[in-house]
DNA sequence: AATGAATGAGCGTTCATTCAT
DNA sequence: TATGAATGAACGCTCATTCAT
């Protein structure tokens, strides 16, 4: 035997800080006089929980580096449960990413129905970006979606089909109308990933120099979306 | 998280195709009237074979997946070997992003000493991309920090300290003399970032949906280029 | 060092005879009438069974040449087990040398309480070591402080506190009143050591030379205890 | 990849302190007006500059612990020398228990051949004891045969054949002499291990516990030859 | 004879997954 | 449903031994 050295680091911490395990919300709500929630309803509840803690540890480690056993216990259960709600640790990553973007998509479709001057259009786009993703667990999904993705076919293809290529052809829709009022460059048009450009530099620089540089993500993007918009420019 | 069997039968294949182990090199070089490479030079040579295979590897796979076992195969050597070479796992790959980027530094800085005109000069940033990284392996070299360099701190900071801070000062050097003759609208010298938006794009895109929509990189950079640096815009 | 190959075929026996492992046991008390035991017992069987077949391999092979893989088959488990009892191999080991030696502690102590007369504290230190240490798995244990102790300096200074230290004071105590009284040899006061000398030689001798010089450790402890304490000796 | 955790420890030294490695001392050597040393001569100075950079390092690591590599640097000799000089690992620690012990085997023997009176004898034991074995590398050797020995059984085999069954035939026939002359207890003539006891108390103490308890060992074996031998004592 | 780069079997340890309770 | 003890395949790393130079 030749014992290998030091341990360091992710210790046996059987709770988590800062985190509210679904399991012990649910036991306190289910001794009051509160109706007992139906059994699917505890379903969803442990299904959201593991969900919510596979992010925090997604997020944190990586997928390759997180342990079933931390997301358990960070969910408040135990191990073995967890294959109750989802096959493997695969289909828990991707069912992560479509739950927490599935949202969105509705909302981005919305958007290229709507008809705006090009200067109040370009304030929705930044306001949207910071608000609904750069400020939430998405921005979390879309980096874990960057870094893993390529290893998750299936996933970046649904990422593709169902968010990206609607997004572009609202966008598309949207900018060609505006384009015909002569407001925005041609350019765009092919190109409509320009504009969702710094929302990318700001996840991926948030995550890697935020420490070295911060950012002021709100203003990078609005001022490259008034580059992009710059009234009087057009081609 | 290791998703117990792999999907694509990454099995026990001795040799990979499509690569050329320093191995094989050798063995023809022996033959010829060329002299036998010395101790230092097979070295250099083995090192060189190694940092390949571990660039196919990683790119492949990310670096959390992939086995030295198939880096080693992939180089045509035994395992062990590997550590004649590099301390460990971790310092082969933090290796292999120095010694990929090192070349690059140089060219950067360069860039900031000329003065040429707005339109020229967004000619040659749109080359430099194209031509040193996205045609390059150094592409994968710069996906793998966007995936990793999250877990290597000290990576980030090599990287943010030696390449992305001296790009940035030396973009902003440059658009400040441009911006002088009026050539370049300000938001760019708090953000340059901004140039290198699409380039970040260009990579990530290539890496996920490439195959569901490919991108002609080079014209979306140069677009982009033109739309920031629009002659007649300005503020 | 580790030599290459070993010499008596040490191969894949998936049960080792002369061994019950609580595998075994188990299966034939839950047949039976008994109770099936708890979750807690069986984690203790299991645990001792480890601790058994570690002393096994341990003893018949030194720390460093002891394989994790066959403690765990002589304990009929699997390997990664271990780990769920263990930290470590560091850690099985100091636990072995404990749990065996712990429970002797108590015994030695009560002996320096005694007031014998000398003749009758020499039969029962005889007998005392030959019952519960010669002929008993601690044999063994002690060998292994013995050969491995250098390497394991907290073990080393635990057994020299726990164990020598109190066993000297005790037998310190006891000396004095004897000495007192003329029955001894003011030079075991001092070095209690050589009361247990014989106790020293016939484990190593019984580990090392027993096959070529068989020894009778009971008469020869009971030789040496007679020649200190020779009545009419003194000085 | 997973990478283990920190390195620590047994580090890069290319050359140890306080050694002089025999390639050095040669080199020195062969410079001056001194005939070169024939190939053999060079050859058994390598013989013992390996053989005495073992003896450190066993001493210092145990058997199993202990690198080639590091025998080779404190050698000063490459690894792949050691194959020229000795078959493997296991012939280099036979070799050197036995090249440590053989010239003591002489002396023991002679030792049975005088005819002192006990008190006398009693003080040649000790000082032959403490002078050649306690204060000289031969302790190292026996603490190595009593920790590795069971591991090497012809080696057990030889220590006891060549070493202690000479020493004890020699030690019984002066005993015997002795007895007759009355100043001799019999049961040292049947178990001379006694008169042994303490250089081993003192080999396996000074191991173990010299940090913790140090041990005049000449006074001790002193006082156990003394009790052994009393006189006016005898049955 | 001497070197030291290369090898590859071997081991401790981890962790996704299973399954008896 | 839920648990968590148990499993065992897998992997990074080590190091005795070999062999081309």
């Amino acid at each position: 035997m030749s014992m290998k050295k030091a341990k360091g680091g992710r210790s046996s911490r059987r709770q988590i800080a800062g985190t509210a395990p679904a399991a012990r919300v649910r036991a306190a709500g289910t001794r009051g006089k509160t109706v007992a929630p139906s059994r699917e309803a505890r379903g969803m509840e442990r299904r959201e929980a593991i969900l919510a803690a596979a992010l925090d540890e997604f997020s944190a480690r990586g997928f390759e580096a997180t342990r079933l056993d931390d997301v358990a216990t960070r969910a408040g259960i135990a191990k073995g449960t967890i294959y109750l709600y989802f096959r493997d640790t695969d289909t828990l990553f991707q069912e992560l990413v479509r739950a927490m973007l599935a949202p969105v998509i509705g909302g981005i479709e919305a958007m290229g129905a709507t008809d705006l001057p090009v200067n109040l259009l370009a304030e929705r786009i930044v306001d949207l970006f910071v608000r609904e993703i750069y400020e939430t667990r998405r921005q979390d999904v879309i980096r874990l979606m960057i870094s893993e993705g390529r290893r998750f076919p299936k996933l970046a293809e649904f990422y593709y089909r169902e968010v990206l290529s609607r997004a572009f052809d609202a966008m598309r829709a949207l900018l060609k109308r505006a384009a015909a009022r002569g407001e925005v460059p041609g350019a765009l048009l092919e190109f409509p990933q320009l504009i969702a450009a710094p929302a990318l530099v700001a996840i991926v620089w948030s995550g890697l120099f935020e420490r070295y540089a911060p950012l002021d993500v709100r203003r990078m993007v609005k001022a490259h979306i008034d580059l992009l918009f710059a009234p009087g420019r057009v081609a």
